[in-house]
DNA sequence: CGCGGCGTTGATCTCTGTCAATACTTGTGG
DNA sequence: CCACAAGTATTGACAGAGATCAACGCCGCG
């Protein structure tokens, strides 16, 4: 195992409690793999024999009508890891996960986990802290989307992808924009009208490519001016 | 502890699979308390030192933004537990819940709940299931907004109050119109309407009392006219 | 060059929030 | 038993955000 995808490893909320050692005791002898774009991790209804967790990439977690009609739950990047949560429930996937870019992903194996359990219940907690983490980040997503506009949402979206907290910053979009747009529960026009709505406040999109005059003056935006 | 509590208790998600005195081990001395409508259980950023547990009666989770909006994040009766997620978190209680109506709670204590799991690592993968569980309303609810109408939303909302599957049911609403068009995240005038709309589709109002002609009817309605 | 996938733009429409007026319900006190 | 007040629900008129539908532009690719 890479010394770098470890340290990863290590900086995901799921493991930043465990030593070293547990975690390797935890992946056994499985090693990270690298994806394409577009290539199924799991799909929905299969038996939950492991979850995931993102060295590198993009994965979009969705579900399947029964008229085969998709809806993205979430999305994650590198650091992020789902469906623990399917491990301890029905214990199948109740949705489907892809990734979204060439992606390198390590699996880590139910079974193993469940033993690393027994063996150390300190390994509970920080699954404990996993998950409850990850409610959390649905809760304020539940909360952005009764309270914040389309722009705002779209601002909010920005922000979460600056690296660090200078003024002016230049942003890459991880994916497609429909795939944004479905992700901030918008149409993709609507998308395009909001990245209009965002030029007079200092963010300008070309092609991948957001450039925000003043992250500062973004944030306000989000926090000011809620719908009532 | 009363023994009809305990069989409920021994009914809970959260404590089915455990053995009744691990659910008393973890109990310790604390007894059920009586609530009345419309009291604090806890604060939101209040330190996490016990979660809670449904004996009897409706609870009301919600958080409150810097500009003192509330919203809804999630509705609890008989049987549910809740806030076990702020014990593994950052140990405070991310929202604020408050009783609907007059109910009975356990508030189990989070430090006898971690001795407990120490001892027995089997009750972590309880606590694992039912954070999971929670995760995964949540995520449900993300899928709800973005993608249903607010006539869908109340049809989806009367479903999972039917108890069984007939197909003509009558429901009780559990509380208020106000908050359930809260907790569906819409105003109260537009419930008023959504009630009218769902009307024509064989969905009668009355008071507190729902009559619904075709339960599979409204099943389809949700399904089939999707937005998007 | 033409084709297909995205993305943008414009015109229009629908839904839901807003605000306000009006019931209906419940509880209280005379 | 009635009067009144407070809380709760419905209804109407209106405005705005975003959806919808369709046309068009842009770009990569065979």
């Amino acid at each position: 195992m890479d010394s770098d995808d470890l340290k990863i490893l290590k900086a995901a909320p799921l493991f930043e409690a465990l030593d070293q050692n547990v975690i390797v005791s935890i992946l056994g002898e499985i090693r990270p793999r690298q994806y394409d774009r577009h290539q199924i991790l799991f799909e929905q209804g299969a038996v939950a024999e492991f979850f995931c967790l993102i060295l590198e990439g993009w994965v979009r977690v969705f579900r399947t009508t029964s008229e085969g009609r998709e809806t993205t739950l979430a999305v994650y990047s590198k650091g992020s890891s789902f469906a623990e949560a399917a491990l301890f429930m029905k214990r199948n996937y109740p949705a489907s996960a892809e990734t979204l870019a060439p992606s390198r992903i390590v699996k880590i194996d139910g079974k193993r986990l469940r033993a690393a359990i027994r063996a150390d219940p300190d390994i509970a907690f920080a699954m404990l802290a996993s998950t409850s983490h990850h409610l959390k980040i649905m809760v304020e997503q539940v909360e952005q989307m009764k309270s914040l506009s389309a722009p705002q949402r779209l601002a909010a979206f920005f922000l979460k992808l600056c690296p660090n907290y200078r003024q002016t910053v230049t942003v890459k979009l991880p994916f497609e924009k429909a795939l944004i747009a479905h992700h901030l529960g918008m149409k993709p026009a609507s998308l395009s009208r909001a990245i209009v709505a965002l030029q007079e406040r200092g963010v300008h999109v070309d092609r991948d490519e957001v450039a925000i005059e003043n992250v500062f003056a973004l944030e306000q935006f989000i926090r000011l001016e809620r719908r009532g």
